[in-house]
DNA sequence: GGGTTATGTCGCAGGACTGTCGCAGGTAGG
DNA sequence: CCTACCTGCGACAGTCCTGCGACATAACCC
């Protein structure tokens, strides 16, 4: 399952390095440079944690965490270079969940987001059923197991597969997989996605030319098998 | 189901990477350059947003949206150069749902405009039915199930077929078909649309040459069966 | 009925879509 | 530094789609 980031923050740089961390991680990754914004795509997007620094042009950081919090249950974490107890404090008061003092460890900050993660993704029902077929996704160990038996599959097969899985058998476009496991970055792009779901098939298909999980439906896109 | 965005929009390069964004994001594109023609194009097309600049030749873009917000429910988005506060609040106060300012982020007016669709989407009774006497559409899969057997058809048959039900047995025009299916860009065009409904016919009728549910409607149209 | 228009029917060719595979630059690990 | 793997890219081939044109047929009007 493919965890989304959202960052809010004003500081080009700042939020280049998260991004690159974060993609890094395996994180789908939003980005916002003003509190208004951020509500805006966290009300669309409901990301999976979101980063606020405190510190944003017009309306403030602590005022966005508010507002979240008011609709939305969204682990929030502070990115703040203030050290001043007084913003922090403020901060967990206003409903955020945790936070981080510019400037942070990268790797500290991952196990924050990690352990959001992990908090709020109890409530829910478990993770959900990566299974199709003799196919078994564990998104723990990032590890794909046809039968039983584990197989070998690089980072985006592993992120396409659960895409696919996930959407349990719906269409999902070339345009919708390389926004989801690519990231808009790579949007003029060609034939990847093609490339990718060949080289899948031939790993989890029986009959890689004539498969019967991960189905092509011409002129839309692919979808695993119901 | 596919969305139709409207813009309205008198620079050239600022509607051309809209454009381009939004057909990207899977809409189907209207333009317009003047208020005039655009509030022509929303009463005849109905689109499901609007994109408005405030700054048009002629008419200001504020007594479009206000002429719009008179007659139509449709969702308004102001798209507009000028970051005085004042043009965005009279904006809203026009009538206008949402703004982004010029220079905007591609993204995030992709984002606002899902966020619009999915607040005017919700009164709607949720997918529709898309079923009619035997044959039975599947959006999430992009399947068309005659008698619960799935029969094989293209993209544009399927989007003419959904187009079709959809309407529920009220006529629809070959303009309209190629309009809402091919898009404007195929507008002078001859006997395609016949072409396909024979094409459909050979598919979902027991016999073709006597159609039961897709009707020609003489002078008009296609309907299918109530 | 005869003329006229609208629609049905069908084959064809160019083109779009996808599968397939090799290649090379990049990256991580040793 | 070397190696193995990953990954995006491009090329080619096969399949299917689709617009077009031509003719046949049916509906309409006088």
């Amino acid at each position: 399952m493919i965890r989304t980031v959202m960052v809010v923050e004003d500081d080009d740089a700042i939020r280049m390095v998260l991004r690159t961390n974060l993609e890094d991680e395996g994180y789908r990754v939003l980005e916002a440079t003003t509190a208004e914004q951020g509500l805006v795509i966290v009300q669309d997007e409901q990301p999976d944690v979101v980063l606020v620094d405190l510190r944003l042009p017009g309306i403030h950081g602590l005022d966005l965490v508010r507002s979240l919090r008011a609709t939305s249950q969204v682990p929030i974490i502070i990115v703040t270079a203030q050290t001043d107890s007084h913003d922090v404090v403020a901060g967990l008061e206003a409903g955020a969940d945790d936070y981080v003092t510019k400037p942070f460890v990268a790797k500290e900050l991952m196990a924050r987001i990690r352990t959001q993660l992990r908090r709020s993704a109890q409530p829910e029902e478990g993770d959900e059923d990566l299974t199709c077929g003799p196919i078994e996704l564990h998104p723990d160990t990032a590890e794909v197991m046809r039968n039983g038996e584990q197989i070998p599959v690089s980072r985006i097969e592993f992120f396409v597969l659960a895409e696919l899985i996930g959407a349990k058998g719906r269409v999902l476009s070339r345009d919708h997989l390389l926004r989801k496991v690519w990231g808009y970055g790579n949007a003029g792009d060609g034939r990847v996605v093609d490339n990718l779901i060949y080289r899948l098939r031939n790993k989890i298909e029986d009959d890689p030319a004539n498969p019967e999980l991960l189905l092509t439906v011409r002129g839309f896109g692919y979808r695993m098998k119901a």
